[in-house]
DNA sequence: AAACATTCCTGCACGC
DNA sequence: TGCGTGCAGGAATGTT
């Protein structure tokens, strides 16, 4: 489920619908994600209040009053749902729904992951720079420390593919699997070339591309593949703008050429063999 | 039944 | 030689 755009998409649901929130306890049915979650979670948690739901890579940050923050991560398969209250079955997992969170209005966070891969722990505000998961992670792909100039930088001398370069957290925050093939669709570059050798221009089109495709994303709630759902349980829209991602073997959306999929850095991915150079 | 939307760690190779 | 960096591979795991 999660790039980018799809936690961007649940944390503009959530700033509206858990701002203000006091949490008034939590239960942990499953503590065995990426990390262990903390089993004094639900005390400490207890009696914060949100005052703003954040984001930075994908990671979704709920912040408190007291300058903690619940650090959220959704891992490959993970989703996090608010529910009217403890009585709102909608959605019920009891197999993946791990950890929920109630807060004073009597409704409710569920944090589902049935690949538990995901990450849920209390940080302060002092900590956010500094801890493991987010030390090493480059800038946002939206404003200036994001521009042609940097990826030309960074990319020169490199001999990785340009698809790696491109998901690479410390080099850009938040591109996965999904988008990378689709902005390198969209710059006209196969993901199989070597960074270092993309050139100036195409480097330029990656960098202006690279936050218009994420951006556009966003607009559609994210993309749903397989089964992603935002916090209210919707499906993200954006899976039928996809050009080439799982599109193997279809026709091109610009020349009608078959998509073709090749693995890179151990993961799949799609390109036109006749538009991307 | 092979593939999989993520991250983190390890170990090796390379170059200065 | 030693160090830093780049890169590949593996592991965590359950579902479809």
């Amino acid at each position: 489920m999660p790039e980018l755009p799809e936690v961007e998409s649940l944390r503009r649901i959530l700033a509206r619908s858990i701002k203000g929130r006091r949490f008034i306890g939590a239960t942990i049915v499953e503590p065995r994600l990426r990390r262990t979650v903390a089993s004094d979670l639900p005390k400490r948690i207890c009696d914060g209040v949100i005052t703003r739901v954040g984001r930075r890579a994908k990671y979704l940050l709920i912040e408190l009053h007291d300058d903690r923050i619940l650090m959220v991560h959704l891992g490959m398969s993970g989703s996090l749902t608010h529910r009217r209250g403890l009585a709102d079955n909608t959605g019920f997992d009891p197999r993946h729904d791990h950890v929920t969170f109630m807060l004073d209005d009597g409704s409710c966070l569920v944090f589902n992951d049935p690949r538990r891969f995901g990450l849920i722990r209390l940080i302060t505000r002092a900590e956010l720079e500094s801890i493991t998961e987010l030390a090493a992670t480059g800038p946002e792909p939206f404003g200036g420390g994001f521009s042609a100039a940097y990826l030309w930088r960074t990319s020169r001398g490199r001999s990785g593919a340009i698809k790696n370069l491109l998901m690479d957290q410390r080099i850009v925050a938040g591109v996965g699997n999904i988008y990378a093939s689709e902005i390198l669709f969209r710059a006209g570059v196969r993901p199989t070339r070597r960074a270092g050798k993309v050139t100036r221009a195409e480097i330029e089109r990656i960098a202006k591309i690279t936050p218009q495709v994420l951006r556009a994303a966003i607009g559609s709630g994210g993309t749903t593949f397989r089964s992603y759902r935002d916090s209210q349980g919707q499906p993200g829209r954006y899976a039928e703008r996809l050009q080439v991602y799982d599109r193997k073997g279809q026709p091109c959306v610009t020349c009608a050429t078959l998509i073709r999929a090749v693995v890179v850095g151990q993961r799949s991915s799609f390109f036109c063999p006749r538009c991307q150079k």
